[in-house]
RNA sequence: GCCGGAGUGGCGGAAUGGUAGACGCGCACGACUCAAAAUCGUGUCUCGCAAGGGGUGGAGGUUCGAGUCCUCUCUCCGGCACCA
């Protein structure tokens, strides 16, 4: 049985083969169904490279896998043609997507068959086939039904140069995402799906899934909860402004008030405004603002409302009312109550018009060596903090304090009598010996520091002032010894004393004073609000928002779904507009409405979807009342047909239901999707969304649709750039098959590092896999007959082990590694054991699917390796007879042990104390301790 | 600014708190060969002749023992971002 390893030969044979027997789901057996599922593989007008396949490989070796298991193993394969990157190519050559989709699905389907990669090719689907998209038009008048799909007017983006509409996903940075012409905003009037109706189960179910916490995490920034209360505050002409915030807590601090220049209330009190020529101008000048300008600029702008003051509903003081840009109309409620002292746009905004910056959160800061104890008695005191100024240098005076091992600034208590400012020129005085001051001042801040006072068994709970003093010169009186012992001084530089301070609350008294000020960010105590002082100030929230009449709200970034595309390609939203009766549905026995045949697609000048000019298409009977009426012209997005194709997989030739309730009870949910992740504020969320309604209505089985979701990383050109034909650095997985073949360039590309990590790509490392996959091809010479019973040696059961969990986890790297561990240990015997040899060829047949097969059939077997049963491993075989530990004295290793591998603790503790090695370590010295940890490793401490 | 993720040889990367650098690439030497390729063998973190020492971005800490856990810090990547 010696010959070549000729892979272009065995792979065609057994291509062909698959195609009848493998890739067909067996949807009416028995068996436990599996659904695994990958992102669309969408053929872009930049053709395939070897990025592309990755990810495909990997879920391949999954449903391989899967099937080995005894699973009926759903893979689909389908095509989105409207998806974006036909949709750019659309554009560009002015051809429509049907057009162009069947040159490259055919290109594509040959290079991923080429690959042998198992989708189930009999149920390929395509969205831009009517008998497809009946059913996305269908799913919508069911939106349409339930109130979840609504036509609205509002500002849309609109690229100027592709004169098409833009999703906001399809905006990036102000700019399309395709041609990066800065967009510009048009109202027009749009469909729209309530997704924010969903947000929040979209959010909290994110916690019954097991997708990875950066996607997680992603979807959960992109919905944006935010939990917080609104709050009326009357203005003095008798209005009412809502606000949304976050910390109403800090109500009390809250000294003026913002509206976005969009605020409907701005109109409505035109006449009471005083300087309304200012405000109109402002307000004309912020909406011409396109969104970069208006989110780019830094500088903040505003107006006051002249005329108009509000009253804060916690303190009853009247404050003034601003207008500026940088508060959104289209978040919260358009409208903020401004707390500079705890809000840094807030802060920014104050100072520069000389708004009133009021503290009503205390900082705690709890000492790190001594904290606070529960149940010790509390005792408050008030105190003062002083940074002390040099006369005539930029420096400050550190106080390093011996006793404690501070370096901080100076402290001291405050004197019955006093205020904190004597308080502090009189610690300064005692403390430094220097007696002139030129400036005592506050910092305004205050804070609370915690600590707990050992000697007296008390918790002090201590208010502190801070005080700014500079001195007017060097002159400085005798000290006690005493106090000289306490205080050792020294001048130092600001970058200086930011590197030396120890104690935080020191610290950032500091760094509050050096940059001049800044708002007081997170929780604390409240002060300055009347009876809510000394609360904490996330307790107060609930409290306080109730004693200002105001109630607890959620609320979301995320906004309703522009549906609507002014496209000819994509799903005819299937609704006709009657004069008479309104939006009437079409009837679903003339669904699907198809798309008409034109000449021309491309987007027109006004916006208008080119079907618009159709009028024989445009121009309809009501089917409600059989008068004159026309069709919608808008069309679906590309989302639309996408956001549901994993429910149509189970059923694709389903003509009276979009899926059977039985195939998606069969089917639903995937128990595993694998994605790029730029699709999860997109696809992921979207479909998800889409699920939850049905599930709604009672049309698909679970209110998730994923049950795992994993993401792979991209690969990277060999220089670690993206791969993209406009930068000429793809590479053509044609041709590495050519050279190679596909079983090598499946297991380098599963080999190459980890799957979820974006990783260049590497020709010289192909080889590596190569010589790999002939060693296997070689060691078939080396295979006997094992006739008596069987067990296996330790290395096979290990390795069994390691690729069985490695590949679950997708740890495929290392899977591929303990292969190579085996097989180079096998080729160091003379003769290999045919079940050992087999088994080793299960292991490997999702990764190298074809030299696999060859081989099983060269040992004399008919059926399919691919339907052979996973191999099981024993847990109790797993253990060599011998096992070499590691023996350390003081945590360093010394020695190695090789021991018998059921020796107990005693036998491994004497047999290491014995090694002659450790003699000229130990030197007479008796062990204090020896650590026996079985089987891994000795520690002796001496 | 906020939220995630990651920093380990010449390179891709391995290491349930237990012998750091598995496996692969590359490189060096050797075998086979007239020769080369292929293949096989040996070696390959670093300083040192050696004994030994040092070493996982940096500084501390917990532990008998830390790449791994904790605190602080630096750098890189990704996402969100006047989001109240």
């Amino acid at each position: 049985m010696s010959s070549e390893y000729d892979p272009k030969q065995i792979e065609s044979k057994w291509q062909k083969v698959w195609e009848k027997d493998l890739y067909n789901a067996e949807t009416e057996s028995t068996k436990p169904k599996y659904y695994a599922l990958i992102e669309f593989p969408y053929p872009s007008g930049d053709g395939l490279h070897v990025g592309h396949p990755r990810p495909y490989i990997g879920m391949d070796v999954i449903a391989r896998k899967r099937r080995m298991e005894g699973f009926d193993v759903l893979y689909p394969i389908g095509w989105d043609a409207f998806g974006l990157p036909t949709e750019n190519y659309a554009i560009k050559t002015g051809r429509a997507p049907r057009e162009i989709t069947i040159e490259n699905t055919d290109t594509f389907r040959k290079q991923i068959k080429s690959l042998g990669i198992s989708f189930d090719w009999s149920r390929e689907i395509n969205t831009t086939d009517p008998k497809y998209y009946k059913w996305t038009q269908w799913l919508f008048l069911k939106f349409l039904e339930h109130d979840l799909a609504y036509k609205a007017k509002i500002a849309i983006n609109w690229c100027p140069k592709d004169k098409i509409g833009l999703a906001n996903e399809e905006v990036v940075n102000g700019c399309c995402e395709r041609c990066g012409t800065p967009v510009e905003k048009r109202e027009k009037e749009q469909w729209m799906l309530a997704i924010t109706k969903y947000a929040d189960r979209l959010d909290k179910d994110l916690d019954t899934v097991d997708f990875p916490e950066r996607v997680k995490t992603q979807q959960r920034n992109w919905i944006g909860r935010s939990e917080g209360a609104e709050i009326d505050f009357e203005t003095t002409t008798k209005e009412k402004i809502k606000v949304f915030t976050t910390r109403p807590d800090t109500i009390f601090g809250a000294t003026y008030m913002v509206l976005a220049p969009e605020h409907d209330l701005i109109q409505k009190l035109k006449s009471q405004i005083s300087n309304w020529d200012e405000v109109g101008e402002y307000i004309k000048k912020a909406k011409s603002k396109t969104e970069i300008d208006r989110t780019g600029d830094k500088e903040k702008t505003g107006v006051e409302l002249v005329g108009i003051k509000a009253i804060n509903p916690a303190t009853k003081e009247e404050i003034p009312v601003w207008i500026a840009d940088y508060v959104l109309p289209h978040y919260g409620t358009g409208a903020i109550m401004a707390v500079p002292a705890h809000d840094q746009r807030d802060f920014e905004f104050a100072q520069k018009y000389n708004l009133l910056i009021k503290q009503v959160i205390a900082p705690i800061f709890v000492d790190k060596v001594n904290p606070t104890i529960e149940g010790a008695e509390n005792t408050e005191r008030n105190g003062v903090i002083v940074l002390v100024k040099h006369w005539s240098e930029e420096k400050y005076l550190l106080n390093y304090s011996p006793k404690f091992n501070w370096k901080c600034l100076f402290t001291g208590g405050i004197e019955e009598g006093e205020n904190p400012l004597e308080s502090a020129v009189r610690e300064i005085q005692e403390e430094t010996g220097y007696q002139n001051i030129k400036e005592a001042r506050y910092i305004p801040l205050e804070h609370v520091d915690k600590f707990h006072a050992p000697h007296k068994g008390v918790n002090r709970i201590v208010t502190q002032k801070n005080v700014f003093i500079q001195l007017a010169d060097g002159e400085k009186r005798e000290i006690s010894q005493e106090e000289m012992d306490l205080h050792h001084l020294s001048w130092l530089t600001k970058e200086e004393m930011r590197e030396t301070i120890t104690l935080q609350n020191h610290l950032f008294i500091f760094n509050f004073e050096m940059s001049g000020g800044s708002s007081i960010p997170g929780s604390g105590i409240l002060i300055n609000s009347g009876k809510f002082n000394d609360m904490d100030s996330g307790f107060a929230q609930k409290e306080i928002s109730e004693f200002v009449g105001g109630k607890m709200v959620t609320r979301f970034k995320l906004r309703d779904w522009v549906f609507s595309r002014q496209r000819y390609w994509g799903e005819p939203i299937p609704v006709i507009h009657c004069e008479k009766c309104g939006i009437v549905p079409v009837p679903e026995k003339d669904l699907p409405v198809m798309l008409p045949e034109v000449k021309n697609y491309q987007p027109t000048d006004n916006g208008e979807s080119p079907l618009a000019t159709i009028s024989d298409w445009v121009n309809v009977k009501c089917p409600k009342c059989g008068g004159e009426a026309r069709r919608e012209t808008d069309t679906m997005p590309n989302w639309a047909g996408s956001s549901w194709y994993f429910l149509r997989y189970t059923d694709p030739f389903n003509d009276n239901k979009f899926a059977s309730k039985k195939s998606l009870d069969d089917w639903m949910p995937v128990d595993w999707y694998n994605g790029g992740m730029e699709h999860t504020t997109l696809h992921l969320l979207y479909s998800r969304f889409w699920n939850k309604f049905l599930f709604d209505i009672g049309l698909v089985p679970t209110s998730e649709p994923y049950k795992k979701r994993t993401s792979h990383g991209l690969i990277l050109a060999e220089g670690g750039e993206k791969m993209s034909k406009s930068k000429g650095n793809v590479v053509n997985p044609d041709n590495i098959i050519e050279r190679f073949g596909a079983d090598t360039l499946r297991v380098y590309e599963m080999f190459m590092g980890p799957f979820e990590q974006a990783i260049a790509w590497s020709e010289d490392s192909l080889v590596g896999p190569r010589r790999f996959i002939e060693k296997v091809w070689k060691l078939k010479e080396k295979v006997i007959d094992s006739k008596e019973e069987f067990f296996g040696s330790p290395n096979l059961h290990k390795t069994i082990k390691k690729v069985t969990n490695d590949i679950e986890l997708m740890n495929f790297n290392t899977a591929i590694s303990n292969m190579m561990i085996f097989v180079n240990a096998l080729e160091k015997q003379e003769k290999v054991f045919q079940d050992e040899y087999e088994a080793l060829l299960k292991l490997l047949n999702p990764f190298a699917p074809h030299i696999t097969e060859e081989i099983w059939h060269e040992l004399g077997h008919v059926t399919l390796l691919g339907f052979e049963s996973w191999p099981d491993f024993d847990e109790n075989k797993l253990e060599d007879n011998e096992v070499t530990i590691g023996v350390q004295i003081n945590g360093k290793l010394r020695a190695t042990l090789v021991l018998d591998s059921n020796s107990g603790e005693e036998e491994t503790r004497l047999k290491a104390l014995a090694l002659p090695e450790l003699a000229k370590w130990l030197e007479g010295q008796t062990p204090k301790k020896v650590i026996v940890v079985l089987g891994k490793i000795v520690n002796i401490v001496v």
